[in-house]
DNA sequence: AATTTGCCTTACCGGTCGGTAGAATATCGC
DNA sequence: GCGATATTCTACCGACCGGTAAGGCAAATT
């Protein structure tokens, strides 16, 4: 007795958004491995065992290609900082949350796809979006160091715009050095990090 | 009366160091402006007002005129261990030298074009030099935190290769993200980052 | 079974890249 | 002034890029 409709063959055109995340994967692998500027539309077609027209018939254009594989990196950060607006927490354990939230994505192939590439390749349009939203973001990391200062949780003489700005490049740098100890486990590596950076933004006598 | 040997207009092969190193400059500029990538030799020759054909008379090739860049780069950095080296003073006041030469070579083109780069676009053997050196200078970096630790000017549970890794990461996000405070002096910008970077190492109770 | 639709192919385009050939020109030693 | 040499030019090459045209084949619809 064949099986019936729960178990059914997928129908073709459900197969369209898991393919074209199988392209959006392999271009972020190739970007880590190569960087952005080194990978064709062909290399990805390659790894793909598929022709290069066939990717146009997901993917729009090299562009919008690489500002969806931006949009996928970003909405980590989101959450990241989403996680750490829990307001009956010190300004320093939502620092923690937020830090160890980003740096795990910056283990992943999309966040370091996102910091290798960085807003380069972008069209004016789309990098304009990108500028935007990592200006918004290094806002939010600035006002939740600020709320640590002020409560205590972080010493006074914190600068919030310099760490904010010292603490994205620290942890970003993960995405350039992560070989290094990729064989680790990122979620017990990112804690270690980030436990070494906060502790020395403790308050002090 | 014409002037003596003394003021004589320099002779012609006494230039190609100086118009070598004007290529170099603006190579570096360039890419700072643009990224590596998006600099081609058109680009660099445009700027200096001469034709492709004429870089090839200073330069060998692409990948030489690379490389010869992070050879300047890295000799900032290498500048930078050396002045640290004093054994006179404590791990953290090494570590203090050593990080505000490193952040003011940071503000320079050649600096912020030897991060941006990174090593992508060098030949597999120049890649493997600059990655030999960069691990080298790490390991120095590591080391003198690991003095400082040892003798008490810096906080006891640092972990010294975490640590290593995060300055690295931290100042060389200044490379990146610069033209904000481009305006003010870079020796000045320097040592605030320092200082904050720094304080954060302190000993605790 | 016939036809429409979705998916993927081969073949190709214009443009740009790094790099080269070879001639033209400016400057040097003599 | 003259030949040698150092410097720069115009013109060009093959390779590769992002992107497109047009059609073939297979699955879904009828």
């Amino acid at each position: 007795m064949p099986e019936r409709r729960t178990r059914r063959k997928p129908r073709r055109h459900e197969q369209f958004a898991s393919k074209k995340e199988a392209i959006l994967n392999a271009a972020a692998d190739l970007i880590v491995e190569n960087g952005f500027e080194n990978v064709s539309l062909a290399d990805i077609a390659r790894r793909l065992n598929v022709s290069k027209p066939t990717l146009y018939y997901y993917v729009e254009s090299k562009d919008q290609l690489l500002f969806e594989l931006h949009e996928i990196g970003f909405a980590a950060v989101k959450t990241a900082l989403d996680a750490a607006q829990d307001s009956d927490r010190t300004g320093l354990e939502r620092l923690e949350i937020f830090l160890r939230h980003y740096a795990e994505g910056g283990f992943t192939n999309f966040g370091r796809a996102l910091v290798e590439t960085g807003i380069r390749g972008l069209s004016p349009e789309n990098e304009k979006r990108m500028r935007t939203r990592q200006r918004a973001a290094d806002r939010m990391l600035e006002n939740i160091i600020r709320d640590g200062v002020a409560d205590g949780s972080i010493d006074a003489q914190t600068d919030p715009a310099i760490a904010a700005n010292y603490l994205f490049g620290a942890l970003n740098w993960i995405a350039y050095a992560p070989g290094d100890w990729s064989n680790l486990s990122p979620r017990k590596t990112a804690r270690d990090y980030v436990a070494v950076i906060c502790a020395g933004l403790l308050p002090r006598a």
